[in-house]
DNA sequence: CGCTCAGATTGACATGCATCAAGTTTTCTG
DNA sequence: CAGAAAACTTGATGCATGTCAATCTGAGCG
């Protein structure tokens, strides 16, 4: 794999506190590849050959059943997904495609169960990385089933005004009908809703995000540390579902 | 703590391949603990000061938000809950309450932390845990986006009549009031779906489930192995939102 | 620069699901 | 065993959300 792309993976979490050697034995049976935008990278239901990192790009996590499909999340550089497939030599429970043109670090899955066997360190990084994707999901979870539409699209804007540093205007990171699938609900829906919250504060301009009237958004949105916190100290990265 | 509970801890696939002198230490750190029905031995936002395993008994784990409620998961003997949080030494993103006379053992998180570092075996063990747990959330999830509300049902019930060795009828093993709440629908819409579904193969009789017609409860359910299964080799133990 | 096409919006409509309000049955408890 | 409380069911109603269809808009491309 090229070369350059290791300090940046070295840096991750997951990867921070292995023996060097371990890690450049890891790198060096590892493959470096780029994909074109729209790819289907991996289907679900496929053996989980590869731990995935993107260093460049974005990669759209969908689910499927019975031909209808959702975005379960969406993963921006740097950071690791399908972490928990490899480990269990599992089936991959959620089809991968590229949203644009996307360059990945695939980590063969079977030496990365054999290295946290042997890398006591890299044991310890993977239980913190498993432990914050699980309870990340959860925080998904909670959201789904404790708020109505309205509140989760309130919630999405919110927290990622919060995450562009609290800025007042934002641009939206996905496209719209994206966003809607993930959110759980239509994009007609999502439109409509966008607009209504005018009357909450947020105002929407195309894929611009302004928010009018902080209090009020705050005030329907009653962000909740349980259900829209980062664990303290978490990695951010893994498969947090961000979106 | 009692003597007698640790052969069925031992058991664990959590603690089965542990070093015997620690997992006797964790044990003697632990405490067994008898709780009455309806206690809420958890609040959700509390730091996790220990991993709880139901002996006897059932735990019903629930989300709050804004004055709602929802059941997450039922957990019934043996197994753990709430690893992840003692794990990374964060706040429970659950309220646990108990269902019935329960049974509890707490291992101090703590010990819990030191523990997997020292073993290396339990290290695996805790991995493997996780990346199981976190599997099964993302199945719930896709269930509960992918799915209607009807749809959950069927699966719901067919799935367990599964569980129960493929029994053509068998008994509810929570009240519907607390089902309705983990499928995501109000205890009337679940009364009547019920009713509805008896053209779909299935009859309800109080708590009693009996499956009329297979073939047609499973063309309606469609059961996925990435959203109903089991991994291979599956604890089934540990939160992996059984219900 | 204008064409094309995917995405976004809007309106009309249908329906799934929640809510409210009685009842009925079951379970608990003194 | 009787009374009360809780769970469950049933019906009437309304709102939220999905569906279908018709534009509108903007980005990409020849």
């Amino acid at each position: 794999m090229r070369p350059d792309t290791d300090p940046q993976i070295r840096h991750l979490p997951l990867f921070r506190d292995m023996v060097q050697a371990n890690f450049t034995e890891l790198m060096t049976a590892s493959y470096d590849q780029i994909f074109p935008p729209g790819l289907e990278m991996i289907r679900q239901g496929d053996p989980a050959d590869f731990l995935h990192i993107v260093m460049e790009g974005s990669v759209e996590l969908v689910g499927q059943w019975a031909g209808r499909e959702c975005t379960m999340a969406v993963v921006r550089p740097v950071s690791t997904f399908i972490l928990a497939a490899c480990i269990r030599d599992a089936p991959y429970l959620m089809t991968a495609r590229t949203l644009e043109r996307t360059r990945i670090v695939l980590v063969p899955a079977s030496d990365l169960r054999s290295m946290f066997r042997r890398d006591p360190e890299f044991a310890v990084a993977v239980i913190n990385e498993l432990a914050a994707c699980y309870r990340s999901v959860v925080r998904s979870a909670k959201s789904m089933k404790l708020r109505n539409s309205r509140e989760r699209v309130a919630a999405y804007l919110l927290r990622h005004s919060i995450i562009a540093g609290g800025a007042a205007s934002y641009t939206l990171a996905v496209e719209k009908r994206l966003l809607a699938s993930y959110l759980g609900m239509t994009p007609e829906n999502l439109s409509r809703t966008l607009k209504s919250l005018e009357s909450n504060g947020i105002k929407i301009d195309g894929a611009r995000v302004i928010i009018t009237d902080r209090a009020k958004l705050t005030a329907l949105v009653k962000p909740d540390k349980l259900i829209d916190g980062l664990d303290v100290g978490s990695t951010a990265t893994g498969t947090g579902l961000i979106t």
